[in-house]
DNA sequence: GTGGGACATTGACAGATATCGATATCTCTG
DNA sequence: CAGAGATATCGATATCTGTCAATGTCCCAC
């Protein structure tokens, strides 16, 4: 079961709907869906999903009216559960939307 | 904002990916990734995803592990959400998948 | 290399969550 | 209607989570 976290749970999840799920991808879907589990978060993913290009951790403070450490905090989770990237930009920290893990995501939900 | 809260949050579900999201959308969506971010919720709704006919209370204690009041305690959630249904059968509660909430939630993550 | 800005990490704390034992409620059976 | 069984609710508690202030780290400009 350890194996499987070694990797981000967005890599990792299956259909909610196969059979005879493990106890290791129980606790994968359960981390993904509480990385989305918070409205801060699900703001970020919606920020991002609307923004062609990675957006700057200065753009998110001012949209979620949050300190900074509290950003940060959010964005980490998010990062752990592979749903979002992260690129380094001279002192600036840019994420975008995984797309691949958010169509992943959607397929959770093949009932 | 409150409005919303009268339904279940798998009723007033938009797409992650919609624009301009209201505080309302952001905490329904968290509210109901919150009811799927355990692992024995995940379990129940794998098992009803699974089974054509409504599942007893009993039948859950035994396959989660978990106590009597804990499971009552998660199915709660997961109705409150309006992910899954209830139906009182004599001295039985069976619970079944709501499989409109669960069509629903597949076109939250329509990116 | 010094200073300042951007971001991450840490520590502390209030609030939420998961869990169980005890108890209440409800339903059928006799 | 008394008793037994199934489920829900309550009370207590240990753990997890979200938040911020303070601090650390890294990068650029001067």
């Amino acid at each position: 079961m350890k194996q499987l976290e070694l990797r981000p749970a967005a890599q990792c999840c299956v259909p909610i709907a196969d059979e005879d799920l493990s106890e290791a991808e129980l606790a994968t879907s359960a981390t993904l869906f509480k990385a989305l589990a918070d409205p801060a978060r699900v703001r970020i993913v919606n920020r991002l999903a609307n923004s062609p290009d990675p957006v700057c951790v200065c753009d998110f403070t001012a949209l979620l009216g949050l300190s900074q450490p509290t950003v940060s905090f959010h964005l980490k989770k998010l990062l752990a559960a592979g749903l979002i990237d992260r690129e380094q930009r001279g002192a600036w920290a840019f994420y975008s939307l995984n797309r691949v893990a958010a169509a992943r995501l959607k397929e959770v939900f093949s009932f």
